[in-house]
DNA sequence: ATAATTTATGACCGTTTGGTCATAAAAGGA
DNA sequence: TCCTTTTATGACCAAACGGTCATAAATTAT
């Protein structure tokens, strides 16, 4: 018999590569790069050293997946609230809430944004990061403009200025919620924030 | 003769207390807590591992001397900014834009903030951290809450809003942008940006 | 059967980690 | 002078680090 992708030739692997890459992105995102051992990974994974080391490489390699997974993961439910959402200010309000809420790590706290972690501790160093962090970056911004585009077509946002222009102060405003509450700023505070900001850049109080 | 603060008894210092922490706050700020090592220290401030041990601790207290040190510049700038500006809305955009090139550490690249670094990173699980973080970030609030306070006086500003109210979305898109402009914004779209902001956020075009 | 191939397991490795400590040196006090 | 006190220096330490590798086991191919 020939060799296939069901049939592959030697050993057959005891581990799901997608729960070990889960289990590795959630310490990852719940510790960071540094403060986070092979120990730790191998723990947590439930994996052998040798079998990481072959399946996966090193320990940066395996970081760069667990990062470029969980911020694929954050753009799909990103496009989820864009498309269900009534409006396109809607669209914006539930990108920004969902966004805050994204930081709760299951029952452990607050982990925060792990793309956010990443670049504040890796983000000039690791050329790697930097790039899987601006190419996601660039999708975000991609469809926050376009959320963006359909509040001005519906009415509910200025027109003078472009949708990437509106789009930028979303993103940092955003951004800056999802830093924020992981400290001092309380997640009721923040969400309120978010209607105040709305509040603040619409054209006129009955389009949303 | 009695031993004083000038004629302390024993052998003297070779070293200048300020110059290290100044030296240590550096490379924590450029590296982060985890990926300097004591070495680092040693070689960053010029002194022996017994000498630094004696004087200061371990590692973990010569951070939170060294964060503190941060934000308590990090904070007198700002109030400088908020003394000499002409107007309360110029004193906000002041302490936005000095915020966003703060990161800028010496020829070496864009370290970013150090207080939201180490947020990011340390926020939760230290409670050190946390405590010095949030001591600072309350300070920063009073004053940006005072110059808004003063905007509002001036007319800038809409009233029908606490200056806390007001403050908390001027703290978080400061945060944000800080955030952002060490990926994949660049510096000057930041400083539009913060003119986008205020513009959006101001009572009349007249004002400032 | 036997060979080939892939994975599982964990012993092992050199390096680096944060931290301690003994000793020498430099100052003041008596 | 000699004692006390403080600092300087760097050898030293156990533990943890990321990573490799030899061996055993499990599967397909011949």
């Amino acid at each position: 018999m020939t060799p296939s992708a069901t049939n592959p030739v030697g050993r057959p692997r005891e581990f799901d590569e997608d729960q070990v890459l889960d289990a590795a992105m959630d310490i990852f995102w719940l510790q960071g790069y540094e403060s986070t051992s092979m120990k730790d990974l191998l723990a947590a994974t439930g994996l052998h050293k040798g079998s990481l080391y072959q399946a996966f490489g090193d320990k940066h390699s395996l970081f760069i997946r667990s990062l470029r997974r969980y911020m694929d993961r954050f753009l799909q439910e990103m496009a989820v609230e864009i498309e269900t959402a009534d409006s396109g200010l809607q669209a914006l309000r539930s990108i920004m809430n969902v966004s805050i809420g994204k930081g709760c790590h299951g029952t452990e706290g607050n982990a925060g944004c792990m793309a956010l972690n990443t670049l504040a501790d890796k983000g000039t160093e690791d050329p790697d990061i930097l790039a899987a962090l601006q190419e996601s970056y660039g999708k975000r911004m991609q469809m926050i403009s376009g959320a963006v585009a359909r509040a001005q077509a519906e009415g509910s946002l200025r027109t003078d200025w472009t949708p990437e222009r509106i789009a930028t102060m979303i993103s940092v405003m955003s951004t800056g919620t999802v830093a924020a509450v992981r400290g001092p700023l309380d997640v009721e505070t923040a969400h309120a924030l978010v209607d105040d900001f709305l509040d603040t850049i619409k054209l006129n109080r009955n389009s949303d």
